[in-house]
DNA sequence: GGTGGATCATTGAAGACTCAACGATCCGTT
DNA sequence: AACGGATCGTTGAGTCTTCAATGATCCACC
């Protein structure tokens, strides 16, 4: 069998379940070339910035919002919205960075059961270092290998995939 | 600042330093809106996956290439590469899949290094019964969300990407 | 036909993430 | 003002992945 690839569709019997509506062999195309091509994109950019910066994907991107943010703080909770990360993920990651010194904790004022999130300025100085050899990876494995078209028709497909997530 | 944003290119001073090209504020959001989306997306499938059918994405991953073998069987070196995998990782979820019953090892005839993994009959099982929710919910909230033309554009500019990378 | 550099797969430890449970705080309702 | 459900963030255990090191086999070459 050829599971979620084109298959004929099984002939309706009197059972009352859903026939599975299978993805047709370009579709099924597509889904994959995005699992294979998204893996091998985080992996290289993963890789990069351990070996270059010592930091991770995740560590990098709480580090970029911050440096965002008034004040380079931000709470935990919209790191996590903002991110698409658990809210356990984002502690554990923020520890992590606290720990190396990059971020500190500081209690919420407006609501005690918050906790804000502040780049340090040794933070800022490791994000300055790692941006230019991150920008440029993904220049390297994603922009630069796409058109302008392409990655536009990228950013808004993801972006309604994201959309249609949110709402479930 | 605003890392890996639109800046005014560092004036080229004499360093001898490549200055940094960044995104632009519509590349860098499109880059986003893939890290969000992306993460949301792996994050509901594999959810739906262990929750349904008690599997990871990766397990699934390999279970459906082997049940599109001749014999359902594929080297381990076959799988790391097809799904983009670190030949350990495969090691570690073959594991795994051999324990719970739904694979098994064998020796290669034509190479004395080789593993030959077959996915037995409770493995085939296992997957028909993963395959049609797992399927409507790359659906749902993926192909289903997208237009046809989006889902190609998506599927071309993730093959355009993994080609890049290969040949790095 | 032996040597040396590749490829194949595994291993174990360290690291990162998930999941469920928890305490604390907030806020609408009564 | 007290209840009760909801949100916030943390915790620790369990799971999955990475990383570096290892042993085994293959193969091109001398």
């Amino acid at each position: 069998m050829s599971t979620s690839s084109s298959q004929t569709p099984t002939p309706s019997t009197a059972s009352g379940v859903e026939p599975v509506r299978w993805l047709d062999a370009e579709q099924q195309g597509h889904w994959r070339a995005f699992l294979v091509g998204t893996a091998r994109l985080q992996d290289a950019l993963g890789r990069q910035l351990d070996r270059d910066s010592d930091l991770s994907l995740s560590e990098y991107e709480v580090l970029v919002r911050l440096s965002e943010s008034p004040d380079r703080t931000l709470r935990m909770s919209l790191l996590a919205d903002e991110l698409a990360h658990s809210r356990s993920r984002i502690t554990h990651t923020v520890r992590r960075l606290e720990a190396a010194g990059l971020v500190e904790r500081q209690a919420c004022d407006s609501d005690g059961r918050g906790v804000n999130c502040h780049m340090t300025d040794a933070g800022l100085a490791r994000l300055e270092a790692a941006a230019p050899g991150h920008v440029q990876a993904v220049r390297t494995h994603l922009v630069d290998v796409l058109t302008d078209d392409q990655l536009r028709a990228v950013g808004e497909a993801m972006t309604a995939v994201r959309e249609a997530l949110e709402r479930g």
